[in-house]
DNA sequence: CCCGTATATTCGGCTATACGACTATATGGG
DNA sequence: CCCATATAGTCGTATAGCCGAATATACGGG
């Protein structure tokens, strides 16, 4: 029961929550994806995925710069059902819901050559104004 | 999500996670059934149970002395279906059904009407046999 | 090389939580 | 009353977790 109380643990912090859940829907997220759509720090976001990645429920791929992470098949039964519990769970949540959304805008507006950083910026412009006219505005 | 990170920190303790599990097959149980089947002490077992109480898990009665603590249904859907889950999933677990055992021979122990921390001092030994009722008497 | 970028990791501090020991409260019985 | 009991709550501390800032590492391109 010992490691029932850890696995849950692992799920106990919103922004971990948060990170499974977009990876229910993408086979793979890179950093600053989860950054962008969390808008949390670069920092809190490689944290959150070491910790998930070291609790084995993700596993992350490298690729130049990038690293990309993907939600793992859990080995073990009370992960497995508890995860699937948690997607269909999660489903029925405004907020769960609205992240998607921003998830999507952050990847359409992600051009391949365009840098993270940059892209964050326009991102952000792009929010303060309802008239969102997305990506190549950068000064 | 931030409910639902929170309530998978109620379930993030091992003692808690034992407690839930014996009041799944238990309707009450007092505080020195708790601390009895898993070892602890009075005062974190008063803890851990003020915590689920808290978090709107179980309910508390009060009967002369002593405090029986029961599962309420969970209003909360999320919590609902990952409760009902969490019991199948311990059901295969070894040290679940020990823990019931355990419960169990403490139950089974305490008929002869005596004090809990007597029983709990001295479980092999056989102490004043007064033909005093058990506490469960109707008021 | 040197630089900029993407990510990982470390550092120091802060907060939350868990614990044992102790104390407080309530109750029922001589 | 006074005592024993059952439980709740408090206190001080230890530990664990989270965080932003800073730094380190790795990679790709002039």
């Amino acid at each position: 029961m010992r490691d029932a109380a850890q696995f849950f643990k692992i799920l106990a912090d919103e922004a971990r929550l948060k990170i499974i859940w977009l990876l229910f829907h993408h086979d793979e997220l890179c950093v600053c994806d989860i950054m962008a759509a969390l808008g949390i720090t670069q920092s809190k976001a490689s944290r959150h995925l070491a910790t998930l990645k070291h609790a084995h429920l993700v596993t992350d791929r490298k690729d130049g710069l990038w690293s990309h992470y993907a939600l793992r098949p859990a080995e073990d039964a009370l992960a497995k059902t508890h995860l699937a519990l948690l997607r269909r769970s999660l489903a029925g949540k405004v907020d769960a819901v609205s992240l998607l959304k921003t998830l999507q805008r952050w990847l359409d507006g992600k051009k391949p050559g365009m840098a993270c950083a940059k892209a964050a910026a326009c991102a952000a412009k792009s929010t303060a104004r309802k008239t969102t006219k997305r990506h190549r505005g950068a000064a």
